[in-house]
DNA sequence: CTGAATCCTCGGAGATACTG
DNA sequence: CAGTATCTCCGAGGATTCAG
């Protein structure tokens, strides 16, 4: 329709295309997955350095437990995070980014970035909603 | 802490220093919003032109017409979408990208066109994965 | 220290029917 | 055509307890 090398309506023919409907879609197959509540937390923090699982808990003190080890796994599972065991007396474990995460966390950066600039311009267009709709 | 101006320590103390924790993150509070299900569908769009009610319902037609009406309403309210109403004979609605609406849809692009690109790597890992979890 | 196992709650999301 | 109003279901996420 444009002349747009990747165009948004490409990207829409990407969503309602895929196998089994929107169901298998791979954008957001993908963008679903990076959206939980502490996924890109987690991404930002290891996107900074290598952590163990208590640094982890320290740093992140809202997370419980169940949820770091869960998010981690899923982190992991999707190729982004490495996990290596250390067989030290008490076991600590490692976590780091994997370059297919690094990748990943370039391309989030932007909208992090992005939300933190502007999450005043959306405050105040929500203020000026709820208002004119209180009426 | 270190010299990137914008770096992923200093958004991770935007995380942990906010008002009530990390329920009122500036971050989250814009990111969460952006990855309900149907969001970065309905942005992207938008992003392409306006379009009518009904015109996004077809194309887009596995969106309840709950899950659209709610989605289109939400970003309204988040100043991302403009909602004109046409009062012809029988009544159409306009729906229509924001400045800021497009701003965070040029972020929001590129993790969409590195989601599209690395899907087949995404898969792939979660297949080695599952395998060596097999046993 | 790093998890696994259970139980429970809450809100996102769908189906259906009705309205200006 | 462009919504609202209910009802319902399911799964993300939290609290707590147990284990290697």
């Amino acid at each position: 329709m444009d002349a747009r090398p990747a165009s948004t309506r490409q990207m829409i023919e990407i969503y309602r295309t895929s196998p089994d409907g929107l169901a298998n879609c791979p954008v957001r197959d993908v963008v679903q997955n990076v959206f939980g509540k502490w996924t890109s937390l987690l991404v930002m923090a290891l996107a900074e350095q290598p952590y163990r699982f208590g640094e982890l808990r320290r740093l992140v003190p809202d997370i419980s437990q169940r949820m770091l080890t869960q998010t981690l796994r899923d982190l992991q599972r999707d190729g982004y995070v490495r996990r290596e065991v250390f067989p030290t007396k008490p076991p600590s474990v490692e976590y780091s980014l994997t370059d297919l995460g690094r990748s990943m966390h370039d391309s989030l950066q932007h909208l992090l970035h992005w939300a933190a600039a502007n999450h005043a311009a959306v405050l105040r267009a929500r203020a000026a909603f709820d208002a004119t709709e209180a009426n």
